[in-house]
DNA sequence: ACTTCTATCCTACAAGTGTAGTCTGTAATC
DNA sequence: GATTACAGACTACACTTGTAGGATAGAAGT
């Protein structure tokens, strides 16, 4: 069971996103995963599995010979946990603040900007 | 110096904006400012400030009596890091997929909206 | 001058993190 | 069947972080 003060650390994510991607995997598929984008050491991945098991962010399947792994939460759930105190930390928890400051300093092509304004429509309309 | 793979911790962004805010600053100064938003001990304060300079992150001047704090990162750029690596552990570094997301799942009001468009047209015919 | 305060320096200490290694047992290989 | 190789459990270990406490020394009050 998830503790409510337990965090994904920047290390664990990595195994995360693999899982949010396809689950459940064996350990020796998420390795594989991992490794395509992190130099790590196998067990250094095992590690981490067995850290998200132990802190309830992922779920085994010890029926089969080769356990299974499959996420027990939710990647928006996740990504709005994280982004939310990253907002907190650097802007205060200000939404506004860090969006205007995002827009206005990154490089962002036109094209993203029309899909941006898009969805900004989309969301005022509604 | 500042070393290349030194970060500011969660704790220290709150000194360091104290520092953004108005600088140089007595030891005494940053604790009667953090103490409004967070119940720390001036103890506690006092490390996080040691351990800001001794990672290069400010500096002391030390001719006055009391020594004075200032910071010697800009906070535009420590923004920038802290974000991209945000963005680069949620979102795989693409900032596309974050500001979308964002706009999609967030509550943002109507008046937050337009003052986002304005600032996406200004980007747009720059 | 003696006491008191308190800024600075140094130390502490448990939990979390990055990054693996060892041990044990089962599975596949020769 | 003996050997090897990898899976999973447990252990390691230095560094960071949150969160302070103690010692020392100079300033300030009486």
């Amino acid at each position: 069971m998830k503790k409510a003060d337990c965090k994904i650390s920047d290390a664990e994510w990595i195994v995360m996103k693999v899982l949010w991607e396809e689950a459940p995997l064996t350990s020796a598929k998420i390795v594989e995963a991992v490794s395509s984008n992190k130099n790590w050491s196998p067990k250094t991945i095992h590690s981490l599995i067995s850290r998200l098991v132990k802190k309830g962010f992922i779920g085994v399947n010890k029926e089969k010979p080769l356990y299974e792994y499959y996420p027990l939460v939710d990647k928006r759930d996740s990504i709005l946990d994280e982004t939310r105190s990253f907002i907190q930390k650097v802007y205060d928890g200000s939404i506004h603040l860090m969006l205007a400051n995002f827009i206005k300093e990154e490089k962002i092509s036109e094209e993203e900007i029309e899909e941006l304004e898009r969805l900004l429509n989309k969301k005022n309309n509604k």
